[in-house]
DNA sequence: TTTACAAACTACAGCCTATAGGCACAAAGC
DNA sequence: GCTTTGTGCCTATAGGCTGTAGTTTGTAAA
């Protein structure tokens, strides 16, 4: 009886590919064992059953979508940062579907300590310092970005701009536009006193 | 053998309730048989298979939130229509988690042109209209109002925004005001054409 | 060579979706 | 009132999934 060699590392690999090719919920313990010709029960000897082998696989999308980051970000600022910001997110969402969609998963506190996603918070936070806001309205600036940025690749990914044209890929660089005027142009009271702020 | 009463609609409504209580993933033909005291296979005889249930219970929030919608939005405009359409959104996520969840399924070409989400998606345009974009602009703002608000929503219940302060809630409303003046001077040009529109 | 750990196995239990075919209740026709 | 017919819900079953317990077997160190 050869041993197939199954290792943790090689599992969330593995499941990451299935997860791009097939979707994230095809990502079994079953599949992955049939691709590793080997039966499921082995795959608990190396992660923590389904759950476990998830949270690995979204740590490891957030691991290389930072990585893209340090490649691409270093040296930019302001709006050329933003848009490569913007565009490794988009970028990685496009090229790796499964992978962005183990990203999604909610993730225990430590985990979200201990993974890359602190480290790409914190390139959010930077750019947005760039635009020079208030201090606390930093953190306001960098759940906007967040939040076009997620929901963009969101609605994108899930068909949403599909039966209304021009194309999703034809709106990004606005939308991104718009954000990034936003920020340079920080709405720092509110406008229009009649809603008071929460 | 009594009947159970067993119909689309109570079904819907039902998988609905399951889903606030347990998050979508819980909705299950077993569970669900089990609250109408019911064998999982009667209930085939109603619903589409569990895939079919699901597109049921998404229509049925996108109508839900539809109704929402035309409750709060006549008579108003610009930034006031903006927020209580925001408003309502988010308020209807955070009550009902598992229909928000159920309404973000990918669904068919067809389902999408019945269900209420054209309504919804023509308050949007109404909405953005009312700001005086260009009419080829229009589109990319309903893209970004869009893309902030099922951002924002997913990552706050997603538990995105619970580690960093100040809580979700105080970046809503300065996340709508920026979306809000970013519509109101809207980038018709490219600030910087250093970057093509593609 | 022997020992001992770890990798992978067999065997199950339990839950899920889905299909096929049967029984029985209820309203429509005689 | 009795029969017919449709359909609501049933049983039975197949097949896939996760996860646990206990066992065999490679392999590497003593």
């Amino acid at each position: 009886m050869k041993r197939a060699g199954l290792t943790e590392a090689r599992l969330v690999q593995a499941a990451a590919e299935l997860a791009d090719e097939n979707g994230l919920p095809a990502v079994t313990l079953s599949a992955l064992a049939r691709r590793f010709d080997v039966r499921p029960a082995s795959i608990y000897s190396h992660v923590a059953g389904l759950d476990g082998l998830l949270d690995l696989v979204a740590a490891f999308a957030l691991q290389e979508l930072a990585d893209a980051l340090a490649e691409t970000l270093p040296g930019k600022a302001g709006r050329s940062a933003l848009f490569a910001f913007a565009d490794a997110h988009r970028a990685y969402a496009i090229a790796h579907p499964g992978r962005w969609q183990a990203a999604q998963r909610r993730v225990s506190p430590e985990a979200a300590a201990g993974s890359a996603g602190g480290v790409i918070a914190r390139s959010a936070r930077a750019i947005v310092s760039g635009y020079g806001l208030s201090p606390d309205d930093e953190v306001h600036g960098v759940r906007l970005l967040g939040s076009a940025i997620n929901g963009f690749v969101a609605l994108e990914s899930g068909g949403g701009f599909d039966h209304s044209d021009p194309p999703a890929a034809a709106s990004w660089t606005r939308v991104l536009d718009a954000i990034d005027s936003s920020l340079r142009a920080w709405p720092t009271a509110d406008p229009h006193p009649d809603r008071p702020t929460d």
